[in-house]
DNA sequence: CATATATTGACAAGATATTGTCATATTGAC
DNA sequence: GTCAATATGACAATATCTTGTCAATATATG
């Protein structure tokens, strides 16, 4: 019988070796599943975020991400921005040569995703994806959690 | 529709927030959810065991469990004993207090795993962990993952 | 407008984890 | 028994992330 601590553990397990892989999967793009996380969170975003927008959108600390913009900013794949609503919170945009690697490693994301769930169906999929979501909607209810750090406020866009 | 990147994302949120819950959830006792896996390893194995050999059942680095457990054994939680087969590889164990204060870790653990579950039914709890279990199994049989450092040994007993 | 409150990035400290290297100890092939 | 391969813990370097503090900047309330 499975109780709910054996799902946790596996949580755990889980992102272990999917931080290994996401490693693997782009570290000749120069890039690591930290980076390529806070790439993402901007690459998709509708448009140029200040550093404490991305991280409440990726639910971690200020200065976890903070770190990252500013190494990938000396790797010239993000650029600061003039931000017209705050001198200090610039806005934080891919450059050229960040958007192509970005794209890179998306291309390589697909077929790995598809590689990963082959096997699976799309309900249970689903329904894992429903069963996580509940835990971490009461985890983050009864804990305060997510912002981590600052409150917690929506895009102003 | 549900992708199976939505549900490595939702992984990746889930470990932080178990993490953080975990972490208030034996902050008086002196643990954080770090020292509190390592006890447990050591816990529930059913002998003592050197340091390489927890690592591995718990599918981290050898180094991340030494940290800890030299950690633990400062504070009086762990002690070292002589191990009959290997000079220098020590077998760790709980020491009364560090079984004292595990035992009340996990006292405090069961109601609130009841807590966390009791809106889902076993079933779903039981799929969301094989779904997981899956994944994790496929990425580390092609990624060759888990032992993390030195290679893969069973119990010795 | 004035002022209390929030947000933001910088800086520093520390917790957690991985990786590499080394000397020593153990194991296994022959 | 010898010797190569492996396991182990120590040590050092580095990556990632959190937390706390601070000054500067916005925002909101009166």
């Amino acid at each position: 019988m499975t109780s709910i601590t054996d799902l946790i553990l596996e949580t755990f397990r889980l992102n272990g070796d999917l931080l290994s892989a996401g490693d693997e999967l782009v570290a000749d793009l120069d890039l690591t599943s930290a980076r390529w996380q806070v790439l993402g969170a901007i690459g998709m975003a509708s448009s140029a975020l200040p550093v404490a927008h991305i991280a409440r959108n990726m639910g971690v600390s200020r200065q976890a991400v903070q770190r990252i913009v500013n190494e990938l900013e000396t790797r010239h794949l993000l650029q600061f921005m003039p931000n017209p609503h705050h001198q200090r919170a610039k806005l934080v945009s891919l450059t050229k040569k960040g958007r192509v690697v970005f794209d890179a490693a998306m291309e390589r994301q697909r077929p790995w995703a598809d590689w990963l769930s082959n096997d699976l169906s799309s309900e249970d999929i689903e329904l894992a994806f429903r069963v996580l979501k509940a835990l971490r909607s009461k985890l983050e209810f009864r804990y305060n959690l997510q912002p981590k750090e600052s409150s917690n406020v929506e895009e102003f866009a």
